[in-house]
DNA sequence: CGTCATATTGATGGGCATCAATATATGTGG
DNA sequence: CCACATATATTGATGCCCATCAATATGACG
């Protein structure tokens, strides 16, 4: 393998453990030696990643693609436990309890790629880094408050209510007219976040500025009234 | 305090702080250490419990009652960064990082009860056991991975779904007829977990009883059909 | 300027909540 | 043991929110 290769290699796996929520937070430093001691998988579909019972040298993150987690039963069927996607990892519970494998992975589409993140050298860096332990437990702790949060709106609230919330959770800037609020990212894919179509979104975006409670712009919204929303944020 | 009110309370604090996920897991020994080092707090409707910018010396867990983390802006409104409800901790974060408190929490029911676990104790178990970051980030490691599970479910899935893949994770007991699910909770609070109402969820069993799939009784349910369920399951 | 992804707007239908009534369990005190 | 009260489950009728499908519009980019 060529230097070259190998340099943008370490970036896409970089990329890729960066924004695990486990890693995030973690000092670049850190991640440059986490990405030293892992490397890109590419399984055929159907070939297997990690073999139940076997002891464990890594954990995985999957960049493309998508993976299945999966035991199988006394009975020889496939208890299927977990299907992954891109950002999400698996095998984490079992290096750091340092056991074997509790069950097997395979990769279940065409191009799958997975980030194999050596268990050694993770563990050999946990325990000696004091401070890795707590920035991943801070990490940790952040996303599970933000993922219990999404839990009970998309459960209890309406497409509205949640929509209203996430804007006025964004960062937002004070204009002339109100709050200017320019989104990070496509509506598109902030509909997905809220668990709403993007057609909804703008529905609901439209029906805002037809009672004047918002200025919708292509990629912004400028808050009219604030307390309004507040207001839809609260309820239903 | 009397001796037997102590001993009952040290119970109640540790029932509370078991069930807190970053706990779930720890040796008994480990959690009466931390019980210790707490205390229950009976904060009146509107009292602050921490104060944005003071050291933290604490954090906590909700028993009772609903607590709302805050900021006030540089121009003097409140904003709301959460609502939290019994079984939910705050202030984790700050504790991690022996920084100070980020924000303000206050009560804001009647009768809100929180358990504070002094921070001192709690770095000095940490840093010296050195399993318990091991086992708190396995702890955390798991009810991540579930968490974003229900996410994704609940923003893509049909209630049927949700509920078909909440029966095929349930342990199951075989039988002549089947495999039997006794539900472990009331149908109310299943219903509340998948994030549909008790009637949908009545309705659905109903439908598949008729569809000879299940057999629905009060409190549990045969499997008759257990492929159908996945099929059910991986759609829509 | 044509191509493509993203956004908006309309029409339609279904899933699921809501409201309401009944039935079944669970528990309480006479 | 029964009558009563309360919580939980079931079943029905109704309506609305929101997804879906489809068409158009608007921008981004080569």
């Amino acid at each position: 393998m060529q230097v070259g290769e190998h340099g943008a290699m370490q970036e896409a796996i970089l990329e890729t453990i960066r924004q695990l929520p486990h890693f995030s937070g973690l000092a670049e430093s850190t991640l440059r030696r986490l990405a030293d001691a892992s490397r890109i998988l590419r399984p055929a579909t159907g070939s297997l990643i990690i073999h139940e019972g076997e002891p464990c040298r890594a954990f995985f993150a999957v960049r493309q693609g998508a993976v299945r987690v999966f035991r199988v039963t006394p009975d020889g069927r496939m208890q299927i436990l977990h299907r992954l996607g891109p950002g999400r990892s698996f095998a984490e519970a079992a290096v750091l309890n340092m056991s074997s494998y509790p069950a097997s992975a395979e990769a279940i589409e065409d191009g799958t790629e997975v980030v194999e993140i050596g268990a050694a050298t993770f563990l050999a860096l946990f325990d000696t880094d004091r401070s890795m332990a707590r920035i991943m437990l801070t990490s940790l702790c952040c996303w599970l408050r933000d993922l219990v949060s999404r839990v009970e709106e998309l459960s209890v609230l309406s497409a509205g209510a949640r929509l209203a919330r996430h804007l006025l959770d964004l960062p937002a800037r004070e204009t002339d007219e109100g709050l200017e609020i320019v989104f990070p990212t496509s509506k598109k894919e902030i509909a997905e976040r809220l668990g709403i179509t993007p057609e909804t979104l703008s529905r609901q975006l439209r029906r805002w500025q037809d009672r004047e409670v918002i200025i919708s712009k292509r990629d912004r919204v400028v808050l009219l009234k604030p307390d309004t929303l507040l207001t839809i944020a609260a309820e239903s």
